[in-house]
DNA sequence: ACAAAAGTGTTGAGAGTACACCCATGC
DNA sequence: GCATGGGTGTACTCTCAACACTTTTGT
């Protein structure tokens, strides 16, 4: 019964965040093949037939980034009929948190051209990508206000300051210190570590880790 | 470039919700072959190589509910491989709202058996619907206590009380008449009418209407 | 007059927000 | 001893939840 149907084809894309030099960033590719040549795109490709879209996603995020077991979440389907113009793609979108320390060891790993931009001043991407970048950034905020996702772009071990820094990067706004630590420990996600992190030349913080994951 | 993958199939299936008899439903489809020949699905359909996904859902919507110009929004995209036993099909799922006013115009209009069914006690559904069909609910809950969604499910205009049943039948919980109105109406997003109500024999109430849409 | 749904305010608890000073360390 | 980030408490406002009686109509 299927068989009479011209077929799309089937992409996933990823929006792979992470935090760096006091900033939000993704993970982008610079085409160099038309169209589109010389700009960034998402890193993405097709769907393998025989693969779940999680998997697909989760292949990506390895090949292109280098990571896994990191969080990974459907943000939306795009399939407007000429948003390539090579033919009829659906894109299946995701996103994707990867914590600071992971980052760093990974980028420009791979052969093509990869390299983590500001998401706040993106440079001129390929495609509807640029409209996938922001409903990701939108959600990315939902999220952080309605969940604990901001552990995710964070190594295990972390100061309350840098988990305030997170969530202040993200927001674009200030977050006052007192009341921020006052709803994170009412949460009760978190729990307080022994150690305490000696760096700079300033008083030690205390660490915490998240408590499941 | 894609010319070399073998493709999947893509759909689009609707859960579309309507209240009737003091309840929330869910127009199913009967299957009349196998795979699941007997069971019931939720309408759905192939998505034409030149038909965005939005205007396949709003298709599939005039088709199988004859309704259109209601409340659609994108759900989730399922893709496991093995989700349709006939091959690989990967299915965009969209949630709507119907009025109960023109859904009762409407259910049974098809040739095929179409009936409206308690979500709360579905029949057995074909394919992976079952699942599809609970994140819808959850989803519509979630809607209903972050935005003013629930208009969409009453006709034009319509009392405080008909609205409160919309709210108490999907959260499935009494709610707190005065709080209710309440909030409601601090929302600022309907307005009051000058007409009544005359029906029964209690006293009549008010009517109101949604303000924009 | 009575049955049935419409309509209406107040109180208390908890959450969120604003706000300023002392502490521990390295240099 | 000073510069730098770490760490702490209180008061106010606003939102949400609980709760009971009067009003209007048809019969």
């Amino acid at each position: 019964m299927t068989k009479d149907y011209p077929r799309p084809s089937v992409t996933v894309d990823l929006v792979i965040f992470t935090i760096a030099t006091n900033d939000l960033k993704v993970l982008l590719i610079r085409r160099d093949v038309e169209p589109f040549k010389g700009h960034w795109a998402l890193p993405g490709g097709f769907v393998g037939i025989d693969e779940s879209l999680e998997d697909a996603a989760a292949r990506e995020l390895q090949e292109e980034a280098g990571v896994k077991q990191v969080y990974l979440e459907q943000l939306f389907t795009f399939g407007e009929p000429n948003r390539d113009p090579r033919g009829r793609v659906i894109s299946v979108a995701y996103f994707a948190l990867v914590d600071s320390e992971q980052q760093q060891v990974v980028a420009g790993s791979d052969a093509a051209a990869a390299e983590w931009y500001s998401v706040f001043q993106p440079p001129p991407l390929a495609f509807d990508h640029r409209q996938i970048l922001e409903y990701a950034v939108w959600r990315l905020r939902n999220k952080l206000e309605w969940t604990t996702v901001g552990y995710e772009l964070l190594p295990q071990k972390f100061t309350l300051s840098e988990l305030q820094r997170v969530y202040e990067i993200i927001l674009q706004k200030p977050v006052d210190k007192r009341n921020f630590r006052k709803k994170i420990l009412a949460q009760g996600q978190i729990k307080e570590l022994s150690e305490i992190r000696t760096e700079g030349a300033h008083r030690p913080a205390r660490l915490y880790s998240f408590k499941q994951h």
